[in-house]
DNA sequence: ATGAAAGCGCTAACAG
DNA sequence: CTGTTAGCGCTTTCAT
């Protein structure tokens, strides 16, 4: 049977209150008592239990998050993020993957709701702005990174500026004296996907590049989706020189069409993307990337929510705007020989 | 506010059990009420607080896992079977990073205890056996995949036979005619760690092959432990022609260190391991690998707990041997041309 | 068919 | 310094 409080105060004829005290380390106990009571809850192996400690607080001490793809390992790294602060304040992280899926996601979030979570960290893969907005009014804090809700209304966010960057990141195909750029983005539900895909837009035109409308593919992100479009482009006569992808997994999918068929990169064409993480360190050809900083980014959705339990009337919203690393690799440079 | 059962029941002046009642749909309630309660739960945009539906039901319909490392998507496979078992039985998951730390990996444990899941799943970096045996009694079931704990009492584990693919990864190598292998492996309280080893030794003996014990690398499961464990070897006159990894972060440290030196792979030197799961298709050279079925781990070990949780007095233990798969690439081939 | 009331395990006033 | 008691929000007997 598992011991509880009234179990230890039983067999120490002591009421509960004071045992629960000495557990809480709340209120003055006598210290003989307080170390016989310390004593017996080592023997008798006692576990507070967590539910009813949540429901008295109504709070479960648990940060949500939920993120569309968990082997990615940007979102690995945020959760990991996340994780850290949760521990540095006795909170736990509950998990869920979304798996770009919308209906998955709102059945989260109510998931999470429903189980008192002291808020919650989302990257939402475009979910209803009613929905969010419903949901504010629970009172329960939303911050959200990556993708943001398409609404008016403030939320907190912690992300990077995806126009900027998605400009950068096209301006280094410019300069690498690339001028015809395709580019394969994500469903324009997401906000990362829209944006990269203006920013890269803004690029062009800024430098005088011909858009070539044909030459923007939208598809999921996932590789097959990278793999598929840009296999449709290589049955064209004429193909693109540099490939932008708004995410990782959408460019593995595309390099993979490209090598299949024989051409070379960055020879041929050249290929660049978001949060080519590595963990392997062996993926050639090595990607020019835009690195968000993933655990940063979890960290401080995680304080952002930890701040706002503490201060419940802090009715403000953060804005975060993160700098994201434009890492240059072999995949967009014209190699000069060694 | 939150809206909860009282409120519903003082708005249509009914009592909350009618409510209640309703909402799980236990007991029959009048069809007028029942719509009448329904639209109005709609209205007020009720939903339950599972907090409280957990401390009386006494279990928190959540699973707990614990992995060493997120990042690695052995075990991100690992926690999307677990979550899909858990979805399908309308409970949640939590997920803990022990980030191989056996201090981390026992909070997490306590944590998840006090929380009252339902069941754990533990891919344990070495825990105390003697705490094992302890939580056991708590009756909330611990299925153990990847390592084991260290002890004779029964435990559900999912898991696959390490010895014997330890045994047929070497025996890969050594019928690609390697006679000089080296063994990179991970801490020795770990049950993986231990048994891949151990199945490597069984079959260079059967093999009349030399055991150098100078070739056996013990470190963390971790790259850079790969990395500085091949550098040692790699600063010697005489050098193995084929390295055996037990996971693969290890591996592709080892493989940097050779590839710096400027040796090749296969050519100068081969190179398996376990678990190499390439997310992007273009790790290069392509691993060879034995590949453990990692969904199916997480997935049957989430039913082992649903088997348990709808039959409490099943005090059966379980113990599923998953066949893994090797996958031979080109980074144990001598290539014969194109 | 519905309501009253007990209780899940704990915390925190309040009283002594 | 310690005990009594009232909930936290819900489910579930037990009456009616």
């Amino acid at each position: 049977m598992v011991v509880q409080l009234k179990d230890i105060a039983k067999r120490l004829n002591i009421s509960i209150s004071t045992v629960s005290r000495v557990i809480n380390d709340t209120g003055r106990v006598n210290k003989d008592t307080r170390d016989l009571i310390l004593k017996t809850i080592k023997e008798m192996g006692y576990q507070p239990n967590e539910v009813a400690r949540s429901l008295k607080r109504k709070s479960a001490n648990t940060l949500g998050v939920i993120v569309p793809d968990l082997s990615n390992s940007f979102y690995a790294s945020v959760i990991k993020g996340v994780e850290k602060v949760a521990r540095e304040n006795e909170h736990s992280v509950i998990v869920c993957n979304s798996d770009e899926d919308i209906l998955k996601e709102e059945e989260y979030v109510q998931l999470l709701l429903q189980k008192q979570v002291t808020g919650l960290v989302i990257a939402t893969v475009g979910g209803n702005p009613e929905l969010f907005e419903q949901y504010k009014r629970s009172g329960i804090p939303f911050v959200f990174i990556d993708n943001l809700p398409n609404t008016q209304e403030n939320f907190d966010v912690v992300t990077i500026d995806n126009v900027k960057a998605g400009y950068d990141l096209a301006k280094h195909l410019v300069e690498q004296g690339h001028e015809k750029l395709a580019i394969i983005t994500g469903p324009q539900n997401q906000s990362t996907a829209a944006e990269r895909l203006l920013g890269f837009r803004k690029c062009l035109e800024d430098n005088g590049i011909d858009i070539r409308e044909k030459w923007i593919g939208v598809g999921e992100f996932r590789r097959e989706s990278g793999y598929d479009i840009m296999n449709e482009w290589l049955k064209q006569e004429e193909l693109p020189t540099a490939i932008f992808a708004a995410n990782d997994f959408l460019l593995y999918g595309a390099i993979r069409a490209i090598l299949e068929k024989g051409l070379s990169i960055p020879q041929d064409i050249a290929a660049v993307c978001f949060d080519a993480n590595d963990e392997t360190g062996l993926v050639r050809p090595q990607i020019t990337s835009i690195i968000q900083p993933a655990h940063m980014i979890g960290a401080i959705a995680g304080e952002i929510i930890m701040r706002k339990e503490k201060n419940k009337n802090l009715k403000v919203f953060e804005k975060v705007v993160l700098e994201p690393k434009l890492i240059i690799n072999e995949s967009s440079q014209i190699q000069t020989g060694r």
